[in-house]
DNA sequence: TGACAAAAACGACCTAGGTAGTATTACTTC
DNA sequence: GAAGTAATACTACCTAGGTCGTTTTTGTCA
């Protein structure tokens, strides 16, 4: 894949993140599936997509004479790549002091706690 | 403090990052302690300094010609912006599902997990 | 005091994201 | 077949990060 799955901004992040939800999505479904966070105009979408084909973000195909998009990235690969990239320059790689920052700044149900608890529990099988 | 303090371009932030470690630090400071990372010239620095201030980033005070920098912004406050930032736009506000992946991607050692443990434990104690 | 060096100021340029208007093409429908 | 509509294509513009080169100022030292 692109070496540069970090670095995405806000905009390909969502349309991305739209494609994910709704692969093989038209121009139009993508600008209304953005329509109601962000009033942007219909080019300007347009114009997104195909810059980020260019970067070889998504791929096209024709269906008469309007395109269909899908990501070319998973996103699996560009939550790691983001995630890592960013506990990597903020914390030095060390995902603890990553993780104790979130933690201590916002408001965890204890839900989530127990989600997490689970989680490392597995982490501990796997690396036994 | 400024509303934008996430969205730190990586120079950016590693001049922060200088700063927090070495507070009232001059341009060679800086880009001397940068050096063995990025060989930027002494302009750069000095140009991103500047820019920072412009931003509200940084201050900076005079002695003699020379000018002396330091953070204006906490280093608490840009990991957990930043922080909270991502886990909005790529795991929509779910800490579980971010940490799930950065679990699920990287490397942990044992001691990191017991970490994250004690971590939770404080959380909980902290909600309770 | 005159040369040198160090420092800041300024301006230039490139890249990339983001946003959108205008032009062109082609299909559909009366 | 002409009008209208819905697509894409193209171009332009703004902002911000990043990177430096050149110019100006000013202090130091032989």
């Amino acid at each position: 894949m692109n070496s540069t799955t970090h670095r995405l901004g806000d905009l390909q992040l969502r349309i991305l993140q739209s494609l994910w939800a709704r692969p093989n999505a038209s121009v139009a479904d993508v600008h209304s599936e953005l329509k109601p966070e962000r009033n942007l105009a219909y080019t300007t979408v347009a114009t997104m997509l195909r810059k980020m084909e260019a970067r070889g973000l998504v791929t096209h195909h024709e269906e008469g004479r309007t395109f269909f998009y899908r990501a070319n990235v998973a996103a699996e690969e560009v939550n790691r790549s983001v995630g890592n990239h960013l506990v990597e320059r903020l914390f030095e790689g060390s995902l603890s002091s990553a993780v104790h920052h979130l933690l201590s700044t916002r408001e965890v149900s204890n839900a989530e706690l127990d989600q997490l608890e689970i989680l490392i529990k597995e982490a501990r099988q796997r690396t036994k």
